[in-house]
RNA sequence: GGCGCUAUCGUCUAGGGGUUAGGACGUGAGAUUCUCAAUCUUAAAACCCGGGUUCGAUUCCCGGUAGCGCUACCA
């Protein structure tokens, strides 16, 4: 059998219900459609599934449009931009599908069913213990039309359900094939609630084919349900669209990935200071492989030109928060400066209890993310790789035994006694090649040099054995300590002063 | 229970009837550095099991097993 014809300009659409946060998985089918659209020169349609009114808030749905746009998703339809097949909100547009189930009803395609929910869980208990697929028996499907007329006359409740037809059910699949359900695991399905209210798997099939959806890409746990679907769209004569059922995001333990693994929805990804860009090079490597399978770094752009969806895995895959930081380390190093430091900067500011941060305290603090930022996993391990510029107190620097060990040997006091010296003999600021050459007349003086030079005074300066380099932290203090700060960065030299007053 | 989907290093994956089964993250070792991180070099590490088909299967087919999903008047 030939994979159905694609008819027209592609048109996907990511149909979240705004229930929180976007979690990644969800952000990944996002991605997926938006790629797909965008190197297909189609449409990618954002549409509200709020059926589920109960879970839904309309605040869910800002931050959801919010958080798209921060990963660098946009749309060419949706709930905020309009479109030519509104409304982009289902609940909307509850006439519209009560007005279709009545046609189906008409052309004998669906019928009402009067079985109570209590009937109805007997039946399927009965069923599940004979070992028997739980379908619905069919009770109502062949009822005369005077007596639906008669009982609905009588007040009686009834739902509406789908005709599904004696054959199996086959559909294509751009990640998986061609697959097909036999008839007898699915079984006439309810459309209309008896209260009125649609289910979602008919609801979907209506709003896709109301807004021509060519190819309905979407996480793997609707492929069950797919065969339901396809029913739908054959009794209402539309065409059937092109499936692409994505597999599902694990855990490192195998299970669905969950706020139990911690960090899981975008909002979560950007408070930790992880970069866009890395978020979506990443999931797109979730599943997906260039050709070759040799290539691990894609811009957004080269990700629209290289991403193939028939080249999706099938197979779910287990996320692997080191090889997104990997990736992050790489575009904070790639990224322009100004922008990182902008996304570093909250962070920043929060560890240093500054609200409102003068322009020269934003250009220190620009300063010290170029310096520091390309050591970091991501944004929010920042403040803790500045400690050693941050914060300064050399009581406990000299209690902690570890440094006390450093501290107590003759070399060390007669590098300490040297280098306070020298420091204290200098005019403010000292540069950092200034340090440097007051290190080497340390070293000439003393006839000490490495570790035995550098760790007594890296913990007098820092109160701590180990940080980055001199050349970075000496002008990073130096410019620090002209700020008025709430607590105020010392210099080289007050440092010094504040350590020697407790040595006598 | 039934049905469906899936199965290559620890993880993400490439590949495909004959390959030294390739890359990346992570891990180990080394280099560099005052130190940590970063960086560079390098090593170890995989075709779920059983049957077929075939001269030859990790690759194709069937079965098993395991994981996941669906099985609602949930979405």
């Amino acid at each position: 059998m030939e994979q159905p014809s694609i008819s027209g300009k592609v048109r996907v659409r990511f149909a979240p219900s705004p229930t929180g946060q976007v979690h990644v998985g969800n952000a990944r089918t996002a991605l997926f459609n938006w790629l797909f659209a965008r190197q297909q020169g189609g449409t990618f349609i954002l549409r509200i599934e709020d059926t589920d009114l109960d879970r839904s808030e309309a605040r869910y749905e800002t931050q959801l449009i919010e958080d798209l746009k921060w990963l660098g998703l946009d749309w060419d339809e949706g709930p905020d931009v309009g479109g030519p097949y509104p409304p982009y909100r289902q609940s909307d547009k509850w006439q519209v599908y009560q007005d279709y189930a009545e046609r189906l009803v008409s052309e004998g395609k669906a019928y009402r069913c009067f079985c109570t929910q209590e009937e109805l869980e007997r039946q399927r208990e009965e069923a599940l213990q004979q070992h028997l697929q739980p379908n619905y028996p069919g009770t109502c499907r062949n009822l005369a039309p005077e007596e639906v007329e008669r009982r609905r006359a009588a007040g009686e409740p009834c739902a509406i359900r789908l005709k599904i037809p004696e054959r199996p059910i086959r559909f294509h699949d751009m990640v998986r094939g061609w697959v097909e359900f036999s008839n007898e695991v699915v079984s006439d399905l309810i459309i209309i609630r008896s209260t009125g209210v649609p289910v979602y798997n008919y609801v979907v099939v209506i709003d896709d084919a109301e807004m021509k959806i060519t190819h309905v890409i979407r996480g793997d746990d609707h492929l069950s349900n797919t065969p339901k679907q396809v029913a739908l769209y054959e009794a209402l004569g539309w065409e059937v669209p092109e499936f692409a059922h994505l597999s599902t995001i694990l855990g490192p333990d195998k299970e669905r990935l969950s706020k139990r693994h911690g960090a899981t929805s975008l909002a979560n990804f950007r408070d930790m200071g992880v970069l866009p860009e890395a978020l979506m090079n990443y999931m797109a490597l979730l599943g997906w492989a260039p050709t070759g399978g040799d290539r691990e770094i894609f811009s957004p752009i080269e990700l629209v030109e290289e991403f193939d969806l028939t080249r999706v895995t099938p197979s779910s895959a287990v996320f692997d928060f080191e090889k997104l930081y990997w990736l992050n380390r790489h575009y904070i190093k790639v990224g322009v400066p100004e922008r990182i430091a902008e996304i570093a900067e909250p962070f920043c500011l929060r560890a240093l209890g500054i609200d409102k941060p003068t322009s020269d305290v934003r250009t220190w603090l620009a300063h010290v993310t170029a310096a520091l930022a390309s050591s970091v996993n991501k944004l929010d391990e920042l403040p803790e790789r500045a400690a050693s510029i941050f914060h300064f107190d050399p009581a406990a620097a000299i209690a902690a035994p570890e440094n006390a060990e450093v501290l107590n040997t003759t070399s060390a006091r007669a590098v300490v006694y040297i280098f306070v010296a020298k420091i204290l003999a200098e005019s403010e600021p000292i540069s950092a090649d200034r340090f440097k050459s007051l290190i080497k007349e340390v070293q000439k003086e003393t006839k000490i040099k490495g570790p035995a030079l550098f760790h007594p005074i890296r913990i007098l300066l820092t109160g701590a054995q180990s940080g980055p380099e001199f050349d970075k932290l000496v002008p990073l203090m130096e410019e620090g300590s002209r700020l008025e700060l709430p607590k105020p960065i010392l210099s080289v030299k007050q440092r010094v002063v504040a350590f020697e007053a407790l040595q006598s």
